[in-house]
DNA sequence: GTCCTGGCAC
DNA sequence: GTGCCCGGAC
């Protein structure tokens, strides 16, 4: 267990790697806040590279979160199709008419609105606040599992709950909610 | 068979 | 807490 280690150096090493190596995701662009969303959504149970084609072709079909509630059904699922989960899509589109009854149309940068809309569970809340606006708030996702199983020197299986725990402790010592700035932006 | 940036109903 | 949702890659 290389447990306990420098926490600090161990994030900076984390960012810099980021920094070098990161792919080039169309989601990567820019983080405006309605793309942030369509990509994390795009990205529940979905490998990414995948998800980068149907997220091109989603946002020249549906620009902003107008476009999205304006469209039908149809139209949705037709630019949804062969991505699976088809739920996320129409949740999608509840999501955006809530949207512009309740939230004057933005996406609210609150980690507890976000939760309330269809289809943006604590791990997609949690994406949306610390990319789109800058809020440091940590979530495990199966690569972070990994790379901090593989660090903790975990060597059970990574998806049991009791490694998750641990590895969910870990990362809440590592990047703290709301601890501080960390920019990822090039 | 397993996994993938989960969320939700039960 | 468990099961389901979807499709492709391995």
């Amino acid at each position: 267990m290389l447990y306990p280690f420098d926490h600090d150096r161990f994030r900076d090493r984390i960012l810099h790697w980021f920094a070098r190596h990161q792919r080039d995701l169309p989601w990567r662009q820019t983080y405006e806040p309605y793309h942030v969303w369509v990509a994390e959504i795009m990205g529940q149970q979905t490998q990414l590279e995948r998800a980068a084609e149907y997220f091109r072709r989603w946002i020249n079909r549906f620009p902003d979160i107008r476009a999205v509630a304006d469209a039908s059904e149809q139209e949705i699922l037709k630019a949804w199709e062969g991505l699976g989960y088809y739920r996320r899509a129409r949740n999608l589109q509840r999501a955006a008419r809530q949207l512009l009854a309740d939230h004057e149309g933005e996406i609210p940068a609150d980690y507890q609105a976000l939760l309330a809309l269809p289809g943006i569970g604590p791990y997609t809340a949690s994406a949306i606040v610390s990319i789109a606006f800058n809020e440091s708030r940590p979530v495990l996702d199966a690569n972070v599992s990994r790379v901090l199983a593989r660090v903790a020197d975990i060597d059970q299986p990574v998806r049991c709950q009791a490694v998750q725990k641990a590895l969910n402790r870990l990362l809440w010592e590592l990047v703290p909610a709301d601890g501080g700035v960390i920019s990822t932006r090039p």
